[in-house]
DNA sequence: CTAGTCGACCAAAACGTTTTGGGGGAGATA
DNA sequence: TATCTCCCCCAAAACGTTTTGGTCGACTAG
């Protein structure tokens, strides 16, 4: 490139960055012979001098969890991880999709990357452990519950969905309201479960909670619902069920059981799916808006990376929407 | 890292590679004090060095079309990427999902992927071009049907679906076959059509073929049935979608004017997709098993990039069902 | 005792950039 | 003519590996 052009490589590097000091001429002609080269400066070789490759990693840990990257069903990550690649090209990154990086076969470019975001993390996070050791900026979806200091983190309005929820709920003429959480050691089955007990203590309300592993999937919620009528406690009128298939689940088992949604049972969703869209009757549900979470995190980790040291920009808030569906519409 | 462990750069090189010749004492010992410092060996410099970086690049065509990566409905990508970066991870490797690279504004990690993976590329794909001229390997899903001497893709039984779509609904009665193709210029769209022809030469029927622009959607398969109803000839007993949004929009548009699907006309859709699983009747359709082609896709890939020059893999088949659903179980 | 062989290790080059610290020539000033 | 100043441009270092082509002893064979 440099011998096409007849100049030094110095002057190739200062003419494409608009470094340097160049003749307006000779800039101008090494760009010109550039594009008609076809050149670009290596992504490689530019990395190892900056230590910048323009890579984002993404680990998706209730994935790792799930132990499937293709859940049935489950429509949320891939949306989010879609959302999040596509946000992460416009900013002029690329974005790889990666298991827990802690687990010895993670490839080597995993560390390469110049930042990362973490979707869910668990309780003291392994993942956030090796990233601050290396000194690799990370942005979290959901906050891990043993690292009170560390604010990088968006979605906290999970928290308010709880509230929201029951609202609608009472709204709706609903009187007990039950919840069941995943078993992930995350914020969101964790901070839910706490906004819910704090709620039914000051409501006098005796709370009640199940806690289903999210593999089990439908089938976990049929679980739940046979619990439920195998209770000696009375049936709630309402239950709030942080992940859609566990959703689906429970509505079918009741129904099973000659219980009729909504008019016996309320059922809402944490998450909308494929299945709340689609079950009988459609279940209302939270919309996490994978989009623009993905969005705003990617958006939030680009800052981060390219912001001067004294000013750090702060994390962005998530508006999340209730899809109201037949699940909550009585008579 | 070389000085902790008291020996050269290339002893610590050699031993954690298990290359060069190295006592065994010293190779374990250079061993466990990396595990101790965490150390691994720089992704980029490494990458610099070997000219391969352990990244792959995926470019979905048709979302560039789309304008949109994140299209209502259309499950069938973001499954394919989702799949495809697990399988990359399982083969030592990141992936990148990217727009068209030849837009100007793609991110300067583009190029420095060891491989490619173009799904559904055009006619006479520019990416291709780029790619071929910076001797980057890839592999195609459905072929380029301006390039014949470009072997390297998979999906041909694209092709086959046609004609088992059309026996399923002969074998279910269907008389007069339709054909409904998207407008993008790639092999699923034109081969199928094509073969579809030599079916109705074949069997001296007047072929039926409408081809809507994929961005339109459900829209688009709506205003097909309004063609459909208005068209002097009379309505064909049975319609074969590509699109899943389009059969899917068809079905309510003949719906809306009166006609009983599957009794007054059988649909097919050449892609499965929430819309067909879900629609009243759900639709019969193509499970183009994204996870399958992705991870039959990756594989190929890594096995081309690791081949030796003389023994090249060929490309691997994938088999296509069908999922019968009641749009054509009559009776 | 000398030459040859082999095992263990290492110095230095190379990969393609960016950045630093000049260098050289032309024009201006004395 | 000699010196000073700019303005352009470039050589060389550095980034952290892998790989090449050794070197240095110790041991063996003649």
């Amino acid at each position: 490139m440099a011998r096409h052009a007849g100049v030094s490589i110095t002057t190739v590097s200062h003419s494409l960055n608009g470094k340097g000091v160049v003749a307006k001429a000779t800039r101008q002609r090494v760009i010109e012979v550039a594009a008609e080269l076809g050149y670009s400066a290596d992504a490689i070789a530019r990395g190892l001098r900056s230590n910048r490759l323009g890579l984002l990693g993404l680990v998706i840990r209730p994935l790792d969890t799930l132990g499937s990257y293709q859940p049935e069903g489950v429509d949320y990550f891939l949306r989010f991880a879609g959302a999040a690649a596509v946000e992460a090209l416009d900013c002029g990154y690329g974005l790889v999709l990666m298991r827990d990086p802690t687990a010895g076969n993670a490839p080597g470019i995993a560390l390469a990357a110049d930042g990362f975001i973490i979707s869910d993390p668990l309780a003291g996070d392994p993942v956030i452990d090796l990233l601050t050791r290396n000194a690799i900026p990370l942005v979290a979806v959901g906050r891990d519950v043993e690292r009170p200091d560390f604010t990088a983190w968006l979605g906290g309005g999970t928290l308010r969905n709880v509230d929201s929820v029951i609202a609608h709920l009472h709204e709706r003429g609903a009187k007990r309201i039950a919840l069941v959480t995943g078993t992930d050691a995350n914020s969101w089955n964790a901070d839910s479960e706490n906004s819910y007990r704090e709620w039914a203590a000051e409501n006098n309300q005796t709370p009640i909670v199940y806690n289903q592993d999210e593999r089990l999937g439908e089938e976990g919620g049929r679980e739940i619902a046979d619990e439920l009528l195998a209770s000696d406690a009375p049936l709630p009128d309402a239950i709030y069920c942080l992940t859609g298939r566990h959703a689906a689940g429970i509505q079918a088992g009741l129904q099973a059981a000659g219980y009729r949604i909504p008019d016996d049972v309320m059922i809402v969703a944490g998450s909308d799916s494929e299945q709340t869209r689609n079950s009988t009757p459609p279940i209302t549900s939270v919309d996490l808006a994978p989009e623009a979470t993905a969005k705003a995190a990617v958006a939030y980790l680009v800052a981060l990376l390219e912001a001067d040291e004294d000013d750090q920009p702060s994390p962005p808030e998530i508006q999340y929407d209730i899809r109201d569906r037949a699940s909550t519409r009585r008579g």
